[in-house]
DNA sequence: CAGTATAATGTCTATGTGACAATATATATT
DNA sequence: AATATATATTGTCACATAGACATTATACTG
C-alpha cells in the first residue's frame, strides 16, 4: 500500500478519540484584587454553571492550540494580543460527561482597561479569585483555576510576569502590591525595587501620580518581563 | 432537553476532531553521552523513518495522558516507574498527513542499566542526541526533540533533575560531567558540589570508586531532586 | 510652618555562586 | 620506599543579590 492509498483509506471517525478542548484562566486586576473571567453555560453539559472560557478546537479556524486560545480570548475580551501561556494538558475519562476528554489549559494576563466584555452571546463575568468556589464550577474547572493560580504564583517568584496585569502606567508601589497579592505575603520595598529596576523590566515615563502625599513616579513595562528571569527567586520565608 | 437526553444524543463521531497522541523523548546516558530512544516506523504514515515512542491515547486503557505516556514507556523500555514530565502540547493541521493533530509531549529520564528494549514489535534504538538529524525524523519529531532538550537544559540550571539519568551509585565528578554535557559548558567543582550537597539531593553510600588515582566517594540519589529547586540558577555566563 | 502619610533610598547582614589555589589519596615509576 | 602524577576534594576570597530595617524626601493639611 502506498502512503496515498493509506491516507485515502484513513478515517479518524472509525476510532475512539477523546474530546479535545482549550480552556483558559484569564486573570485581571479589579479594585486591587485578582479576578478570573467566567462564562455562564446556557447549554448541556454542566448547564447553568460557571466555567472557564474555552471550547473545542475548530479544525477549520485554528492552526494550533495557541491559535484556538487566542481566538477564544478575542471572543470573550476583545483582546487580540495579550500575554498567553500554555500551562498543562489535563485529561481523563471522567472530567466531561460526554466522554474521555482532554483540555489544553492556558492562562492569560490582561489589563482590565483594555477588555470589552461581549454584549451578545454567553454571559461573561469577572469574579475575584478569593470568591471562586471550585466545587461549584462546571467540569473540573475549579481544579484548573487552582492549577493556573499556582503557576502564576510560582512565576511571580522568579519573573516579572505580573506586570502584564498592569495598566500602561503604574507606580512601583502599585506593582509591589500586585506581587504581594499574588504571593500572599509582604515584600521589602527596597529589595523589590532593586529587582525590578536592575532587570530593566520597567522604565520611567517621566510622569508622576499624586495621591495626596509624596507623588510616586510612573513607570511603563518594557515588555522584558516576558522572558527575563531574576537571578534569584523571592525566597519563600 | 435534560442532560441525559443531551448526552444520549451526543456523538463525537459527528464532529471534526483532531488526532490526539502522546509522544515521549526518553533520555538516557550511554558512554557518557546523552541518548534519545527512537522507534522505527514499519507502517504509514512516515513509513521507514525514525520517530519518538508514542501514539494514540487508548480510551479503554488510559485514564490520563500521563497514564498513556507511562504505558508507552513501559512497552518500549520495560520501566514501570521512571521520571516523566509533561513538557508541552503541540498541534497543527500539518504535522501529521492524516490531518489536524495534537500531541502531548513528555520527557523521561531513565537509568540505562534498568532498561530492557523489547525484542519483538517495532525496532527501537538509542541514538546520541548529537547524531540526531531532526529533518530525517518522522512528523515534526525532530522539532519535538529540540523542545525536550531545551527543557532538560533549562531544568538542569535550577534543579538536580539529571540525577535521574544516573545509575544507583555514582560519583559527584561523574554527575558533574553529566551536567556539563547537558549544559554544554564547564562547571566549577566546588560550586557544583556545594549546590548538590547543601540541597541534600544525594547521600554518601559509604563506598568508593577507584579509577587508578584517588578514589571518589560514591553517592546515591535521595530523590529530593524531583522537587527541590536550587536557591539560584547556574548563571549562563 | 510644623505635622503627617506615603515614596524612595542607605546600609548592613546573610547566603550562595564563581574563580582559583591548595590539599588529599590512590597507583605507577624509579 | 620515596617520588611523580593524575584525579578527587576542600579552603578561601570576591561578588552579586535578597532580607531587614532605619533614614530621608516630598507633597498636602491644618
Amino acid at each position: 500500500m502506498t502512503e496515498k492509498e493509506f491516507l485515502d483509506s484513513y478515517d479518524i471517525h472509525k476510532f475512539d478519540v477523546p474530546l479535545c478542548t482549550v480552556d483558559m484562566a484569564v486573570f485581571s486586576l479589579i479594585n486591587n484584587e485578582l479576578n478570573v473571567l467566567l462564562v455562564y453555560r446556557d447549554e448541556h453539559p454542566c448547564k447553568e454553571r460557571w466555567s472557564l472560557p474555552g471550547g473545542f478546537i475548530d479544525l477549520k479556524k485554528d492552526k494550533s492550540p495557541e491559535a484556538a486560545a487566542h481566538r477564544k480570548l478575542k471572543e470573550k475580551t476583545g483582546l487580540s494580543s495579550a500575554y498567553l501561556e500554555q500551562i498543562e494538558t489535563i485529561g481523563s475519562p471522567k472530567r466531561d460527561p460526554r466522554g474521555w476528554s482532554l483540555t489544553v489549559l492556558y492562562f492569560a494576563l490582561v489589563d482590565i482597561n483594555r477588555v470589552k466584555l461581549p454584549k451578545t452571546g454567553k454571559k461573561t463575568e469577572w469574579l475575584p479569585v478569593s470568591k471562586v468556589k471550585p466545587r461549584a464550577l462546571a467540569f473540573d474547572h475549579g481544579k484548573l483555576i487552582e492549577v493556573a493560580i499556582a503557576r502564576l504564583r510560582s512565576k511571580a517568584t522568579y519573573t516579572a510576569l505580573p506586570i502584564e496585569l498592569m495598566p500602561n502606567e503604574f507606580t512601583l508601589t502599585e506593582l509591589q502590591h500586585v506581587f504581594e497579592m499574588i504571593l500572599g505575603r509582604e515584600l521589602q520595598a527596597k529589595a523589590f525595587r532593586n529587582r525590578v529596576m536592575t532587570a530593566n523590566m520597567v522604565e520611567e515615563t517621566g510622569g508622576s501620580k499624586i495621591s495626596g502625599k509624596r507623588p510616586a513616579k510612573l513607570y511603563r513595562s518594557t515588555k522584558a518581563d516576558r522572558d527575563t528571569y531574576f537571578a534569584r527567586p523571592l525566597l519563600s520565608n
